[in-house]
DNA sequence: CTTATCAATATTGGATCCAATAATCAATGT
DNA sequence: ACATTGATTATTGGATCCAATATTGATAAG
């Protein structure tokens, strides 16, 4: 009864998973705070986002939980929610993460890599090169990575590193705009397409992590000085 | 004026933390889930679980909001949450990374593993051996690794672990209640004391991993068969 | 007898209201 | 002047009500 005539002339929308109100305040705030929007101990007032979003308290409330659940804010019972910053310590730790998980990823995706994968990094490492302000800087940087990681086939892996990605992007975004690595980055870019054209795991994994770390050295060496 | 008299004749008890009706319900849920006492696909009825709480709808749909942001439910708009399964996929993931991660934070603890640490583990270890039920197996399972693990001093990584536990707590007493694996991880828990008494780093990370691998392949095998 | 249609019911999403708590500020006494 | 107390205000947590959507079951047409 549903193949009667299975080629309508236009492409189906799925109505189920249009978005509900808490649903859209959640991934505006949250990308709000992702992009430093909204600074770090900026209290998050309910009465005052409702207005903005122009709905009731109630969907305010539930983005505010699920913000917390993912440790982008902290709630204090009755006084409110604020914008929960990291400290020194969980970003060291935040970036070892990524290298041990990103090396990982990278030394099982190599041999997956196709040509047009290849290509498409490579796009994305050019649009890098050409990178302006460190929106695009980041935005390039984590689309590069993220096409060659893709190969691996691990979403759950993929879910934890955007997730860390996620939460330190406003830090790096605020270093970028003082620091000048970008040759470097745009040299190891090149690099890692090589080693992954040339199916060398190894040594993309090694590249990776050590990208990784000295991204972690530039970030913690700036946020000492702030 | 604030040291006027510093010492109270009782221990202060901060009020602040005491938890609001959608902690109660989320941590409840959350636990209830983790142990498998609400199965995978269970429907998640706001009135019904209002009245069991003998709460209104609203710290239930908060809960619920909270449990969906991390993976515990799926919520679908205007129908409702179900508790939310793991793909065989998902459960191969999950371990590989456990085995990574918790191989860097054994071979970052070992240095710092104090004597004391060492026998709260082996007491562990001792109550795991005794253990009956694939609860408590679990239990010390975890509480014995994250002994050894703590000294690392990694929280953040830590979070990672338990979350993964967490989610796959269920499936592992599942499978517990019918394989016998218990003698092998007794001699493993044994060795990697001792690896840890004689501060061999790689060798209790190689055991980790190698540990880990083999809880990931029991537990797909036994995924496989039901 | 099967299938489509439509009303009745159940359930979730959101708005408004009330209660509990915290923050602010004026008043008072020393 | 300054700290303490108490009242006022602001803000969050929770309950109840209404709206939007989905599910179910009855009804009717083929």
């Amino acid at each position: 009864m549903d193949n009667k005539r299975d080629l309508l002339p236009f492409d189906g929308v799925d109505v189920s998973n249009t978005s509900s109100a808490a649903s859209i305040v959640f991934r505006t705030l949250r990308q709000a705070i992702i992009e430093g929007k909204l600074a770090d101990g900026t209290p998050l007032r309910q009465e005052e986002l409702a207005k903005k979003f122009n709905t009731s308290r109630i969907p305010i409330r539930e983005s505010i939980a699920r913000l917390a659940q993912e440790g982008f804010v902290e709630i204090i019972r009755y006084r409110g929610a604020v914008v929960a910053g990291i400290s020194y310590k969980e970003v060291e730790e935040m970036f070892d993460l990524r290298a041990i998980v990103e090396g990982e990823v990278i030394c099982k995706a190599v041999a997956n890599i196709e040509l047009t994968t290849l290509e498409q990094a490579a796009l994305y490492a050019e649009k890098f090169a050409e990178s302006q302000s460190p929106e695009e800087w980041t935005h390039y940087n984590r689309l590069f990575h993220c096409a060659l990681y893709d190969a691996a086939n691990l979403p759950f892996h993929m879910s934890i590193i955007h997730s860390i990605l996620d939460r330190t992007e406003r830090y790096l975004r605020a270093q970028l705009v003082l620091s000048h690595g970008m040759q470097r980055a745009i040299n190891e870019h090149q690099q890692l397409l090589l080693f992954c054209r040339d199916k060398n795991a190894l040594a993309a994994k090694a590249l990776t992590i050590d990208h990784v770390k000295h991204a972690k050295f530039s970030l913690l060496e700036f946020l000492e000085k702030s």
